[in-house]
DNA sequence: TGTCCATCTTGATATATGTCAAAATACGCC
DNA sequence: GGCGTATTTTGACATATATCAAGATGGACA
C-alpha cells in the first residue's frame, strides 16, 4: 500500500482541491513515502539536482542561500503542510539549501509526476499555480520587509507571522515555541542577533511579549499589529 | 489576424519552449493584441481582481507594494520579455501595482486559457512552471541583497544585473540607461535616494562607473563583480 | 531660448544598528 | 544532578546610513 502517506499532503495538496476519490488516489501514488531527517541533515543542498518538490509532514525546516564569502541569508522557515524546493524548477538544479531544524519527516513529490497528474486534473494544476503564487507573495513581503521596515517592526511581523501560521496548524496564537536560534532569526530578519536580542528584551519591558528562551508569549496582538501596519 | 503580437511572447513564452508551427498557433490565438501604456499608467492595482498575466513588450514597468502608512517598497522593474503578475494568481487579486515607467507595450495572456493550454502542451506546461520558479530565485536573491548586503554593495548588484539583462536584449554591457529616479532605486534597494547617489559618486570617483544623469557607463566590470561576490 | 520644476548632488549632523566584549543563562551529556 | 559548551543578554562604543538643508543640474514646455 502506498497510503503511508495519506495525510502529510493533505492539508497543502489535498484539502484544499476538492478532488475526487479517484483522483486522490493517483494523488496518493504519486507521493513517495515519508522519510525521517534528524536537526541539522540537509533535505538538499545548493547545486543539488532537482527531481522533487517536498511537502513537510512534521518538523521544520530553514532554507538559506549562501554568499561567495560565506555570509548566509535564511529565506525561510519551513512548517509542516508547507512545500519546499520551488526555487530549483527553473534551472532544474536547487539555488538554495534546506536543512532540517528538528528532527522532521518529508513526503517526496517527484516533480515531473506531479506535472503529468496536474495535466489530467485542472483543480491540481490550479492549486500548483496557486502555491508557486503564494511563494512570490511571501518573498515580496519579506522584501518589504527588509527594504523599508525597522528591526523592531521587522521583529514584529516575525512574531506576528508565526502566531498566524500556529493558528493555521490548530495551535495557540499567544504561545509560540521558537524553533530557531537568535542568530537564524536574524538572518532571516537582515539583523544582527544582538539587535533581536535586545529587541526581544525592549518588547518585554514593555508588556508586548514574555520572553523566556525560545518560548515567547505575545501579550498585546493588537499593539504588534500596529507597530508593522502603520507605526 | 491575431497573430498581431506574435514576437512579444517569441521570447519569453515560445522561443525556448520549441513548440511545433500548430501549437504555436494554439498559443498566439490565446493572446490579445498589444495595449499601449502611457508613462505612470497602472497595469494593475493593488487589489484588482486578477484575469490575465502580461508579457512586456516594450518599454519598462515597476512594480511596488504599499504599506498601510503610504511606504512603498519597489520589489521589481520589468523588462522586454518578462512576465508581470505571478503574484496574482493565489488570491486571483493583486497584491502589488504595476505601473509603466515610460511608454510601454504588452501582451495580455489570459491565465485560465493559459492554464487550459498548457494541460495540452507539456513543454508549454513546464515552462509556465520555469518562470514561476525563476520569479522565486529572483525574489530570494534580492532578499540575500536586502538582507546581507551594504549599500554600494546592492548599488554594485543591481548595476550588474541591469548590465545583464541589457545583453540579454541585445544592448552593451557597459552602457546602460536608468528608466528610473535614485528614489525609485533607493526603494528598491532599501536605501534612501541620497545613499544611491553618494554610492554613484563614489563609484565615480573610484574609476568604476561614468555617470551623467541617468546614463550609467561601467568602466570596470570585473571590479563590480568582485565587490558583489566577495567584498 | 529661457524659465520652471523635478531630480540630483553634496555637506553637516543625527541615529539606528553593528561591533566587540563579558557575563549570564540554558541545554546536552555523562 | 552537575559539568561544559552553545546560546543569549547586556553594556560601551563604532559606524553605516538616514535626515535635514542648500544648491546645482537637467529636462519639459512656453
Amino acid at each position: 500500500m502506498k497510503v503511508a502517506c495519506s495525510d502529510c499532503h493533505l492539508r497543502e495538496l489535498c484539502l484544499p482541491v476538492g478532488l475526487s476519490d479517484g483522483e486522490m488516489q493517483r494523488l496518493e501514488a504519486l507521493i513517495n513515502s515519508k522519510r525521517v531527517y534528524a536537526a541539522g541533515d540537509y533535505l538538499y543542498r545548493t547545486g543539488d539536482r532537482f527531481r522533487s518538490l517536498h511537502a513537510i509532514h512534521s518538523g521544520s525546516f530553514k532554507t538559506r542561500v549562501l554568499h561567495d564569502d560565506g555570509r548566509e541569508q535564511v529565506t525561510g522557515f519551513l512548517m509542516p503542510g508547507e512545500i519546499i524546493g520551488l526555487d530549483a524548477i527553473c534551472t532544474e538544479f536547487h539555488t538554495c539549501e534546506a536543512l532540517a531544524m528538528e528532527s522532521s519527516e518529508v513526503c517526496e513529490l517527484p516533480f515531473s509526476r506531479l506535472e503529468e497528474l496536474s495535466r489530467d486534473i485542472p483543480s491540481l494544476q490550479r492549486h500548483l499555480h496557486k502555491i508557486m503564487s503564494r511563494e512570490i507573495v511571501r518573498d515580496q513581503g519579506i522584501m518589504l520587509l527588509l527594504g523599508s521596515m525597522r528591526a523592531e517592526e521587522r521583529l514584529a511581523a516575525f512574531l506576528l507571522n508565526l502566531s498566524q501560521r500556529n493558528v493555521a496548524h490548530g495551535m495557540s496564537a499567544t504561545r509560540l515555541t521558537l524553533r530557531m536560534s537568535r542568530l537564524e532569526i536574524g538572518s532571516y530578519l537582515g539583523l544582527k542577533l544582538e539587535t533581536v536580542s535586545r529587541a526581544l528584551s525592549h518588547f518585554q519591558g514593555d508588556g508586548l511579549i514574555q520572553v523566556k528562551a525560545r518560548s515567547v508569549e505575545l501579550l498585546d496582538l493588537a499593539r504588534l499589529r500596529v507597530m508593522v501596519g502603520k507605526s
